[in-house]
DNA sequence: GGCCAGGTGTAAA
DNA sequence: TTTACACATGGC
């Protein structure tokens, strides 16, 4: 069982997850928008350490209040900005985040052109509130760059099919996948969406799996896949 | 009521 | 370098 298998088994079982959601629905696009590549940057900061349906209501909430745009949460104080996100968690922190978001991009003409900086990961990794994961998201599905994302599901479910320990390091992680799988953009988005659909998929069908999701002793996540 | 969710920054050992 | 903790809402 290596990586290639794996995602192969994932993709077959699972079908293409199409992330990243925008406005909403869960649709691979090619082309994005500027607007949508937005979406999914905010997206990627609202999403730190919460689940994705508390995320959704916030995106509803600055969607219903016309704010999911640069122009107006540029104009947005952070104290004003902050109620509209409560969902989300954390709120007052990723006011903070979107807001040196909205600062930073001012430095370019748009999106776009920020993500065809060659210096963009760096960039962003030197902002506070923005770590690996949060800017590996948007360089992956914003950006649409082959940056492998690695999240706590990653390392868990890898870990769980031998393929890694479970406290590896994400610059580790990250290089031991990229080495083993195409450096394709579509691989790498599908690839980290299976990977957390598997993980979900197997927590709903076995909540008896000692309520963490592919817990050590999981054999279900293999039963699925027929491994 | 308790646990967990697609993390990050800071401080102290 | 490792560990602990603050940050906070919503679903089950």
């Amino acid at each position: 069982m290596n990586l290639t298998q794996l995602y192969k088994k994932l993709l077959e079982h699972y079908k293409p997850q199409g992330w990243w959601p925008i406005n909403g629905a869960y649709s691979r696009k090619l082309n994005l928008t500027e607007e949508e590549k937005f979406e999914i940057c905010i997206g990627a900061i609202l999403t730190q350490n919460t689940n994705w349906s508390n995320v959704e209501q916030s995106l509803k909430s600055l969607r219903d209040n016309n704010s999911l745009s640069f122009d107006v949460i540029n104009d947005l104080k952070e104290k004003d900005l902050a109620p509209l996100i409560t969902s989300a968690g954390f709120f007052n922190q990723k006011a903070k985040t979107i807001k040196t978001f909205t600062n930073f991009l001012r430095n370019y003409k748009n999106i776009s052109e920020m993500f065809n900086d060659k210096e963009i990961r760096n960039q962003l990794l030197s902002l506070k509130g923005f770590g690996k994961e949060t800017v590996d998201s948007m360089l992956l599905y914003a950006g649409q760059l082959p940056y492998f994302v690695i999240d706590s599901y990653t390392r868990r479910v890898l870990a769980r099919f031998g393929l890694c320990d479970e406290d590896i390091e994400y610059t580790d992680l990250q290089e031991f996948i990229v080495k083993n799988i195409p450096k394709e953009v579509y691989i790498y988005q599908e690839f980290h969406a299976l990977i957390v659909a598997l993980a979900k998929d197997v927590c709903v069908k076995y909540p008896d799996c000692e309520s963490c999701i592919l817990n050590k002793n999981c054999k279900y996540g293999k039963s699925i896949l027929k491994l």
